[in-house]
Parts: C-alpha cells; structure tokens; sequence
DNA sequence: CTGAAATTTTTTTTT
DNA sequence: AAAATTTCAG
C-alpha cells in the first residue's frame, strides 16, 4: 500500500530483488526515493536488515537515508554509509590481516603535505623540481588506480616515474611508521584486502548480501574493486547513477564504471529513471540543451512533469560587487514574497567567490551559511585539540606529535626536537619512544631533558581516559594542556578561538550520547571523514552558498548561479596544456548541468564583465556555456539600476564592538561611530594595537 | 626559543 | 590577495 505513489519505472526498479541492477537516473528522477523504497522491499520480502549495505556519496546522504528508511516504519539495522565509513569499519575488524593496527590516524591534506615534504626531502631530491602538491596528486591517482609502490617501481621506465616510486615508496613508510593512512589507502588497503583474504571477502559478501551504490558514476577504480569483491558471490548489486553528473574526474572517478555496467553484470536489467519531478520545463530545456553540447555521452531524456514555470534568467552584470549585490536583492525580493530563506541557494565554481557574496549578505542583513564544513576542523586551534586526542589514539602519529609538542609554547623548541628525532632515528624508535628515553639523550641539556619530562608525563596522565567518553576527555586536555589558558590571555583575539573550541566539544558531547559504543578512536576517524555538506542544515532560515561539486544531489526553489564566466566555468585549470582537453571541458560542462538541475522553479544565471582575480580587476569573457543555454543573455541596464546604487548613495554604518577590516591596518574593532551622515566617522581598534579615527567614506572599511 | 616581519609561493573542485 | 615559509631581532 505505502508503494503506491511510485511510477511503473521507479516501481521496477524497486522490486527487482535478486541480482545486478542498474538505474540510469535522471535529475528530480526521485532516485533517492527508489533507493529508499527499495531497502524497504528487501525487508518487506524477506531479507534482514543487517544483511543490506548501502553506500552514499557524504555522510550527510548517508544520515538521510538512515532518516527516510526509518520513516517508512522498517526496521533499522541496514548499514548505510559513504565508501571511506565502510572501509574504516573494516579496516578496523580485520586489522591485523590489513597490517594496521586498528587506532590508526587518517590524515587529511595538510598532514599528507607534510609527510610528502619529508619524503622528497628523504629522497634527497629538491621540492622546487619534485613539488610536493604535484607528487601528492600523483600518487592519489596511482592509488586510486590501485598501483602500489611495487608495482609502479616494475613499470617506471622513465626518470620521472622511477623517481616518483622513489617518493611514493619513502610517503608510505613514513605513514605506516606514522600508523596512519590518507583517503585513498582505506579504499585502497580494503581492495587489497578482499583480494588477498578470500575468507575475509567471503565473510563479509556472507554479510553484505544486498548491496546498493549511489552516485555510481562517481566511484573510481578502487571502489569499482571493492563493490565487485563484495558481490562476488551473489551479484546482488544495485548502482544508481546518472552520467551526465559525473563531476569528479579529477579526483579519480571513472566514468566508465557507470558506462560499462552491462559488461561487468551482462545479465543486468536496467532500469531508465527519465522523468523529471523537480525543475519546470523552462529550467530542463535549458539543461537539456547545455547537455546535449557533450559529445562523450549516452542519449537521455529529460521528460517534464510539471507545469511551465518562470524564465531562466542570464543577466550580465558590470563585476562581482553588482553581483554579489543583484543576487542579494533578488533574494530579499523573493523573501518578501513569502519564498523560504531555507529553499534558496547560491552556487559558485570556487569557494573563493563566497567571500564577496557573504559580504552583500550582511549588507542586506539576509541570514546565509557557507556550506564548507571542512573548514572548521582546519582551524588552528581545533586541530590543536585534535592533535593532543589523536597522540593519544596513536602515539606513532608524528604529525599531530609535532604539532602539540610545543603548543601551547612549553620551550620544546626546533632544536631540542631535531635532536631527539635524530636520536630516535638512530635507535630506530619512535619519537614518542625517544621522547621517553630523552633523559638519556647525551646531546640535550639539563633544561630541554625536564621540559620534555613534562610533557611526556602529561600525555601519560590524559591517557588513562582514553576509554571513558569523548567530551570530557577533549575538555581536560583543553584545560590541562594549557590550550585554554593560552587563547585567554589573547583576550577579546581569542574569543572566538575559544568559542570554536566549545563547539568542537558540544559536538563531541553529541557523538557521545548518539554513539552506542563512543570511543575516541572511533570518534577521530568518524570526522577526519566529515565533507562540506555535512554541516549543511536546511531548517536553519538561511540562504545556502556552496560550491557547484557541494550542490550535487541537492535541490532548492530559487537558484541562483554566478560566475559563469570562461576561466571559471569552464576553469581555466580544465584547458590543460596536456592531454584530454575535451574531457575536461566535458565535465566542466556537467558541472554546470548539475548546478542547473538542481532548481526547482527560478533560475538566475549572472556573468560579470569584470571580476577580481588575485587582487586583480579583470575584463571577463563570458562563459561559452551560456550561449548554449539557448536563452537571451539580459545585458546591464545603463544608468541607476538599484544594484549599482549602493556604493553611493549610502554610507555603511557602524556599531560599536562590530568586526572591519581595513585595506591596509587589517582586522580591527569599532569603539564608536559617529553618525553625521556624509561625514560619518569612525573609531577603530586595530589588531596591530593602534586605534584610529577615520572618515567612513574615504577608509573603505569592509564589515566582517 | 619566540614572535614578528619579510619573502616566496600558490592560486579548482573534495571523500 | 592570501597562505605558507623563511628570516630576523630580541
């Protein structure tokens, strides 16, 4: 009976129980509600629960899911997580045939960058002939293809490749002494795994003996691999996907995945999911023909279900000030109207172009988020809270040992520490391990030896809580490793430092009372997995900003996308000077679909003539794309349009404790303003320690 | 050893 | 323009 809603496609989809299934799904197709649905038949007809495994794109679809399965009343107990979720899980339950010992550390970008710094260094070569972001893309792609060190050593037979098995070789050993893995080992080291352990891939296909995979034409090779190993025994496997939403290329996606399905499963059925129940005609034939632009792509149609809406809008603006202002307008405009703050989107090819926006926004006092989750636990002093947990985790984690050794500054400096790595080095033992042994380091004198006597005792004393809950753990070592102390002397600089901190702990607090079984190792692996949009929260009254690649799998009333301009959509990066041109013009191309697929009934398109790059004003192309729209392009209106308006005709107002940011004295904050309109003046306290009075209309304060 | 200042580098998207 | 890194002064 609760099946009846769905249409004769989604309902084949839906009830194909037993073998490989693929659905070719459409945008606004209501795929998600099919992969729901679906989890719900398996139940229904008799498979249980924890026999079905689900794999999304982020954890935020991941939590969803569990969400919308839940509502339709089945039981819970499926496993649904990303890909990267589901190898740490296993990684973690089959460690010691992994060769890892299950507290493993997953490193991020920023520690990956400093041990490919120290692996170029080790191979004696220089970082200005060997640069370290170029080598760690290198070997993501090698990873992602599944090629370890080994075997890429047999195949170099070129001075570059040769050399690059040199580094790649020398980055794994540091992370395996280090006891950590980056984001391709998980898949990668799970692949290796299922392929080396029969048992083990018995086991878990014994398991897992539903398995369903979304955004299918985004996995690369590796978890091509890894879904292949699990269904080997049964080929219950269903993916979800559409092609023409493929937009992670780059990262090692492989479109052929999707594309050649029916090869890998020739008895698959498949399923076409053509019908659009999200975005007006207007909005679809405009994807539709920007689409139909790749050359490299199967035919689909996008079928219209709902009533003609609104025209899709390209309006041509002078830079990205009128912008990001027109847009602010717009949406005050619709709000007015009644349209929800919630159900409104703007969506930019870099996060770079968020900063402008967030200032119209503020300017307009319309309520916004940034949806770049990521960000918050790179800051300095969440990562240093993370740093002390993860060292006690895993004492091998040299990175996050470096970073808290002498944070807050205890006198440990880079000498002191130079000297116990050569030592440790020497014995070959850990730096920890050296660390303990310092009182017998003949190089170091009496002071550095106590110094790190003191702190070696302060890790050993917080570790004994390692097994209580999250929270409290993370609020002692705050407290007691004199992070806290050290932001409360910087005063009113360290307040949202602080702030920061607090927040890092509610959300500990969180995972500890959600958790059936919380433990810090768990906890530490489950956010060094976190993405952009999991931070994203649709109910908090406020217009999203997010990158086109966060966009995907979403979708709002008003969208509004800006910047579409040659250079940035398509980016200038995608005109490579090597190989596959097209290629990346291609997904460039989807990139933009996606974007455009995801409104559901107003589109605003803008492209600037001029724009900003690296403290540059720069005249603009505009993007090819948009003549492939087949839609009018609105040209500015000359003179006094209400957009161009507003650098003139008023002047910003202040109050006082209020963040700005000056040109050239940088952060500061207001101690009073004086409103004489015009003449308006202003008094600042400068981060640098000065407090100036300024005219507002000359200082050219930014408010923050 | 520390913090600030000067210099150099890097500039797409992210699980 | 912003971030990362190195140099410099105390």
């Amino acid at each position: 009976m609760r099946y009846d809603q769905l249409t004769d496609s989604q309902r084949r989809a839906v009830f194909h129980i037993e073998g490989p299934l693929l659905v070719l799904a459409g945008p606004g197709s209501g795929k998600t509600r099919v992969i729901t649905y679906r989890i719900a038949a398996l139940i229904d007809s008799g498979v249980r629960p924890y026999n079905i495994c689900a794999i999304t794109f982020t954890n935020k679809a991941a939590d969803e899911m569990r969400q919308r399965v839940f509502a339709l009343g089945t039981a819970a107990g499926a496993h649904i997580s990303t890909f990267h979720s589901l190898c740490v899980r296993i990684l973690r339950r089959y460690a010691a045939q992994a060769e890892i010992r299950s507290n493993f550390s997953i490193y991020n970008k920023t520690d990956q960058s400093r041990c490919i710094k120290q692996a170029v260094k080790d191979c004696n070569l220089d970082t200005a002939n060997f640069r370290p972001a170029r080598m760690l893309d290198a070997i993501s792609t090698l990873k992602n293809k599944l090629i370890d060190v080994a075997q890429l050593k047999a195949d170099a037979d070129d001075f570059f490749s040769q050399t690059l098995a040199k580094i790649y070789g020398r980055y794994q050993q540091i992370l395996s002494e280090a006891n950590a893995v980056d984001f391709d080992d998980l898949l990668m080291r799970t692949a290796s795994l299922l392929q080396n352990c029969s048992g083990i891939c018995t086991e878990l296909g014994e398991r897992f003996k539903f398995l369903l995979i979304d955004e299918y034409q985004d996995t690369n090779h590796a978890q091509y691999k890894i879904a292949k190993a699990l269904v080997s025994q049964h080929s219950n496997i269903c993916a979800t996907g559409d092609p023409d939403q493929s937009i992670y290329r780059w990262r090692g996606a492989d479109i052929r995945n999707i594309l050649a399905f029916e090869n890998d499963w020739p008895e698959a059925t498949i399923v076409k999911l053509e019908e659009n129940f999200r975005s007006t005609p207007n909005i679809l034939e405009a994807a539709d023909r920007l689409i139909s632009f790749n050359e490299n792509r199967k035919q689909k149609k996008l079928i219209a279900t709902r009533p003609q809406g609104s025209d899709v809008v390209i309006s041509t603006v002078e830079d990205e000030l009128q912008e990001a202002e027109a847009v602010a307008l717009r949406v005050k405009e619709l709000s007015d109207e009644g349209a929800s703050l919630n159900d409104m989107a703007v969506f930019y090819r870099v996060n770079a172009m968020s900063r402008v926006l967030e200032e119209a926004f503020i300017r307009n006092k319309i309520p916004y988020q940034i949806v770049r989750g990521v960000e918050f636990y790179g800051r300095k002093e969440i990562r240093d809270l993370l740093g002390y947990l993860k060292v006690l985790v895993n004492p091998n984690d040299e990175i996050a040992l470096l970073r808290v050794i002498n944070t807050p500054a205890r006198g440990i400096g880079k000498t002191t520490i130079d000297k116990v790595r050569a030592y440790g080095s020497a014995h070959n033992i850990t730096l920890f391990e050296a660390l303990e042994k310092a009182a017998g380091i003949d190089s170091l004198s009496k002071a550095p030896k106590a110094k790190i006597a003191v702190f070696v005792s302060l890790i050993k004393q917080f570790k004994k809580d390692t097994e209580a809950k999250v929270a409290p753990l993370a609020q002692r070592v705050f407290v007691e490793s004199g992070l806290q102390q050290a932001l409360q002397v910087l005063g009113i600089d360290g307040l949202d430092a602080l702030e920061n901190v607090n927040e890092l702990i509610n959300s500990a607090a969180q995972y500890d009372t959600q958790t059936e079984e919380p433990s810090l190792i768990d906890y530490l692996q489950q956010i060094a997995l976190f993405s952009d949009v999991d931070s994203y929260d649709r109910s908090r009254g406020a217009v999203a900003l997010m990158t086109l690649h966060a966009a995907k799998g979403l979708e709002f009333e008003n969208v509004f996308i800006i910047g579409v301009e040659d250079g940035l959509l398509p980016h200038e990066r995608s005109y490579s000077p090597h190989n596959d041109d097209e290629e990346e013009i291609e997904e460039e191309r989807r990139l933009f679909f996606v974007g455009i697929t995801r409104a559901k009934t107003a589109l605003n398109i803008s492209c600037a003539q001029y724009r900003t790059i690296r403290g540059q004003m720069l005249r603009t192309i505009p993007s090819p794309f948009l003549f492939e729209l087949g839609i009018e392009i609105t040209e500015p209106e000359a003179g006094d349009s209400a957009a161009q308006d507003y650098l003139h005709d008023s002047i910003a107002k202040f109050r006082p404790d209020q963040l700005v940011r000056h040109k050239t004295f940088g952060l500061g904050r207001v101690k009073v303003f004086i409103d004489m309109g015009d003449d308006s003046i202003v008094v600042v306290r400068f981060n640098t320690g000065q407090t100036k009075s300024l005219m507002v209309k000359y200082a050219g304060l930014s408010q923050q």
